[in-house]
DNA sequence: CATTTGACGCCAA
DNA sequence: TTTGGCGCCAAAT
């Protein structure tokens, strides 16, 4: 059985172009609703490419951060429309 | 086992 | 609408 990390790395791998998911939904997704705070720091550790966190921001709306710049975040979000 | 950290979520004032 | 405060969980120490 895949860790809890693991298991939301690959969910947010799995979000396709122009669709966004809030941290709550992606700790629905991996199995427990209320880890949210989990997968945040999940995802501020995870430096892998392939994982496309900036698709997933606050269920306010709120981008939440991004290891690479915030700025960028905000930006592809716009771009893809996904917010 | 106890504490700390962190890219959160929700509610009250 | 904006803050502050509390609760939540996984991993690291």
């Amino acid at each position: 059985m895949a860790s809890f990390q693991e298991k939301v790395l690959l969910i947010v791998s799995r979000i396709k172009k122009g669709q966004v998911l809030t941290y709550k939904q992606v700790a629905q997704l991996a199995g427990n609703p209320n880890a949210f705070r989990a997968v945040g720091n999940i995802l501020s550790k995870n430096y892998n490419p392939k994982i496309p966190c900036h698709r997933v921001i606050r269920s306010d709306g709120a981008i939440g951060g991004y290891n690479r710049g915030e700025k960028k975040k905000i930006f592809l979000l716009k771009k893809e429309k996904a917010i």
